[in-house]
DNA sequence: TAAGTGTACCATCATAAATAGTACAGTTAG
DNA sequence: CTAACTGTACTATTTATGATGGTACACTTA
């Protein structure tokens, strides 16, 4: 479910938050299903069980999923979570949009692109 | 011309690295044109040095400037280079653009969004 | 020749990431 | 109750990278 990519220069628990965060928001996840314990998945993986402590530390801090003392780590299943990575996500694609025309694109071949996507 | 930003998690050279590329693709430096020299740069910046020579190093790799020994490094010209960012661009737009239709979005919200932009 | 270029080193420091190991508290199935 | 799971909190250590400081050398130009 998970792979780490060692060729990316961004550590490892920061690419787990990642990917879980995708998984999550796409559904893949849904809402009070238990995450892999922190143990099983560093075994799954070959790595610390440290590292994925701390990736699912950032995951609660973001409120991604939530923790119970012995039971394990859920899946949180806040729907303002979609709207806030709507935002992220809309704002990077303006941000790139504005440089791909300014270095000569035009509106009408952007958008074209984006037309031709699929879903 | 070059602001360092030492909130941004990004290491110093890299940041001058982003930050020429872009002067260079836009056309603020033109072909040909000196890049400011090693120690004076860094003088200016006042950071090391050799952060900068990194830094001219990765631009030249890349293929925005070439280096004369004894009189500095200069501008390339290389038309290639803006088509290269139109692709590296677009492509991080599309892979945006998915993930934001696969959590609900539509194409006609996305699409109106980017006719709004003002460039 | 002097002052400016780039380049190549090397040693050092600072920081963050990752590992290794231990310990403790809560939950649950038997 | 016990054993085997959960998460959590530490500390110490290793590793890698970024950045600095300093020196030296070759080339170019005024």
């Amino acid at each position: 479910m998970i792979i780490i990519d060692y060729k990316d220069t961004r550590p490892i628990y920061e690419q787990i938050v990642e990917k879980f965060k995708t998984l999550i928001l796409r559904g893949v996840l849904q809402a009070d299903e238990q995450m892999p314990s922190v143990r099983n998945l560093a075994m799954e993986l070959s790595i610390n069980p440290n590292t994925i402590q701390k990736a699912y530390a950032e995951l609660e801090r973001q409120g991604f999923i939530y923790t119970v003392k012995g039971r394990g780590n859920f899946v949180s299943g806040d729907g303002k979570l979609v709207e806030e990575r709507k935002c992220e996500c809309i704002q990077k694609i303006l941000e790139l949009a504005k440089e791909v025309l300014e270095i000569g694109m035009t509106k009408i071949e952007l958008i074209r692109e984006i037309e031709q996507l699929q879903v």
